[in-house]
DNA sequence: CTGAAAGCGCTAACAA
DNA sequence: TTGTTAGCGCTTTCAG
């Protein structure tokens, strides 16, 4: 049997605005009469009808957080300091994950919306539904990539990407290669670096990955795809845009028969999730947890103040060397 | 601006409750005006206040999720395959993160009450609050475990751990080793299964983790705690209780300068996530997306009836046979 | 077929 | 210090 306030004031001969009154702390209170109530309490299991403060407060406490995707392990960690950030400042989190679909990705906005969420932390798929975004009436935080017009927090992508380039260059490498989308940011960045070590990025030496479903079987077909008819690979460096795909890279030419690529081929992912940790491939860290609860924290200002001009945070990479990028 | 029926009522010219039975579909309103209405909503981006539904329905369709632990990537297989089912449903999760901590776990169920939803899918971190569980004013279904007096959904563990002992003994092991903790469902499983083949397990061969945290962190140090000053430990195969702890036990192995265990020592995990997959070990399948259906279904079918008898619902398990147990 | 009225559980302004 | 009253946005009788 559910209690409500009504229920507990009768049973302590008080009016229901007293009981809320002592559940919320007013001092205005007499002592005496607040522990009567707050026994009563105590001795019902009684909890507060949050969807009626939600009512009456127009604020639920509520962050709505849409995932990109929700296989790579890479947003579990995510997923992980976000649900302790967030708990820990007395709001909870209702989760969507959109697959890589955008249509499922607006869908699961309207969702929010609905559910009176007080803000969004905002994974996206791609730049499909950043104008509708533009003018949602709530705020939203855009994490893990840096969007214009947004507040957005993020690792310097592009500077983890010279990281890897500087090493690479260090190891002596000069053939560099790529494995991702073929339309990406870590790859204009890539592009740039090499440019600017003086060693163009040749674009045969893109191995494009062309799906939209970034399932990790896709990317072993895109790679397969890509290979066939090839008896070499004319790179002696690799650099993979993010974890899983180094991974599945790797694992890909356990089974292939005939490998194009060389014997002792440099690898370098992105996320230092816990794939390359216990893979030993060298990834650039993001501080994850650093990097969510700033986005936490931008998000409770911004729902503050909705009027502050757009903020945007990149944190430093760092580069962890692993086995699989040096000799 | 947040619309409300109210507001749109007033731009359509008719009554609020009107606005309301019409979204909801209902066919006693005339189709004109019916028309009419939708029009008014579609241009205004109403959406609906599901928190003044609950108020007044005292339905949330929301689902509270506790996990025990969100690094271990076999929930995050879990949570992403309830994302979907939920979603199709109707419902949103909402959802916390325990780390083992009961203390922490029953404030999570605590906000699950004060958020009114409308049933509970309960990952336990232990026996600890079960006697509270029991008398829950709202439907909670137990998964990944199975527990007397209380719906839940699981594979067959003790099926699952018989797998691993037949497959063992029948590529020729007879000094089969553990780890995991000392206290464990599938430690006793182990025992039955090796008794039953008149193999009795040796105690000695058991490598317990007693940390409460079960950070991988924590594994290692047990199981270099346990072999410290041993340098042979007599076994040619080990069951690893879960797929963390057996990928935690190959990579030690890597680390130690003295080696205690058998250069061909045969390792079996347990969930096959993708990190036995990965990382070719041997391991126990658990139909994850089958098992979380049947879970939020249980939870569905006991919302409508709170009455009917518990039901509990093993799964068949499958051992993924991999090159770290076989010859 | 449509509108008026009540009430879900809570908070806040006001009165006493 | 406490109680009375109104109202958040919605659904559901009940009249008309």
């Amino acid at each position: 049997m559910k209690m409500t306030m009504k229920e507990i004031a009768k049973l302590a001969n008080v009016s229901q605005p007293t009981v809320s009154r002592v559940i919320n702390g007013n001092p205005n209170v007499d002592k005496a009469l607040a522990k009567r109530v707050m026994k009563v309490i105590e001795e019902s299991n009684y909890t507060v009808n949050r969807a009626a403060q939600t009512l009456k407060n127009s604020q639920s406490y509520l962050i709505g957080v849409s995932f990109s995707d929700l296989s790579n392990p890479y947003f579990i960690e995510v997923l992980n300091a976000l649900e302790e950030a967030t708990r820990k400042e007395g709001y909870n989190i209702i989760i969507h994950n959109s697959a890589f679909n955008p249509l499922q990705e607006w869908q699961n906005i309207q969702n929010f919306m609905s559910r009176q969420v007080d803000g969004i932390l905002m994974i996206p798929t791609s730049d499909y539904n950043m104008d509708r975004f533009k003018d949602l009436n709530v705020p939203m935080v855009i994490t893990t990539q840096i969007k214009d017009g947004f507040d957005s927090v993020s690792v310097d992508h592009d500077e983890g990407v010279r990281l890897i380039a500087d090493h690479l260059i260090s190891e002596g490498h000069r053939k560099i290669g790529y494995i991702g989308p073929p339309v990406d940011f870590k790859l204009d960045s890539l592009r740039a670096a090499l440019y600017d070590n003086g060693i163009p990025l040749d674009e045969s030496r893109i191995i494009p990955l062309t799906s939209n479903e970034q399932s990790t079987y896709a990317i072993h077909e895109d790679i397969k795809n890509f290979i066939k008819d090839k008896d070499s690979f004319d790179c002696s460096a690799v650099f993979c845009y993010n974890d899983v795909t180094a991974l599945e890279f790797i694992r890909l030419q356990d089974e292939l028969e005939v490998n194009p690529f060389a014997e002792d081929l440099a690898i370098v992912g992105f996320d230092d999730t816990m794939l390359s940790k216990i893979f030993q491939i060298s990834s650039v860290h993001q501080p994850i947890q650093e990097m969510t609860e700033i986005a936490f924290k931008l998000l409770l200002s911004r729902i503050e103040n909705p009027e502050k001009a757009k903020t945007k945070i990149e944190l430093p990479p760092k580069l962890i060397v692993r086995k699989s990028s040096i000799k």
